[in-house]
DNA sequence: CTGTATCCGGTTTGATACTG
DNA sequence: CAGTATCAAACCGGATACAG
């Protein structure tokens, strides 16, 4: 999950409420949560502006980068073989 | 956690208890249930012998290799950068 | 040996309400 | 808008017992 926000932080600087978007799905205290890791493991930055209303903004670093890069090799795989992968969500096969 | 078994199964086909040694502190069960989604997917192929006692031989497929092949892209990331990320499992800095 | 079923405590999550 | 606190529900993993 920690990794969506990788991928969406990936294409540009965004704020919160527009993660929030971007994740889709995500409730707003996983998205709160789920930031406070990678952004202390250095992999997000966050920068606060002191406006009203606030805005906050995440920002990928140098290491996000690289782990997204390593990322998109997953969904590389994804793409490739998610065909011939019979789903386990599927309903249970005869 | 069922990384870990594509990882282990990448160097051979390997038995249940075999797997269950490599894979290490895996529980009996996590390992019987980690099994089955990736089989279920067409990663691991499973083969049973019915001989007494019962042997069964878990196999990496072609799909499964290759995703084996980008998780060692993460693990790679991994060793270049570990050294610089904070552990969040640190207690809490100052 | 390999595998399934059950119980049970700990963790995680979403909903909600509240703060600056 | 961004974030924290709280609470109950859902989920998950380990331990255990049992079966083929």
């Amino acid at each position: 999950m920690g990794v969506l926000i990788i991928e969406t932080l990936g294409d540009r600087t965004l704020r919160f409420s527009e993660l929030r978007n971007g994740v889709e799905g995500i409730s707003h205290k996983m998205l709160t949560q789920n930031l406070r890791m990678p952004e202390r493991s250095g992999l997000v930055e966050r920068e606060g502006h002191p406006t009203v209303p606030p805005r906050v903004e995440y920002t990928l670093t140098e290491p996000g980068w690289a782990l997204r890069a390593t990322v998109d090799g997953v969904c590389d795989w994804t793409h490739r073989y998610l065909g011939r992968i019979e789903s386990p969500r599927r309903r249970l096969d005869a």
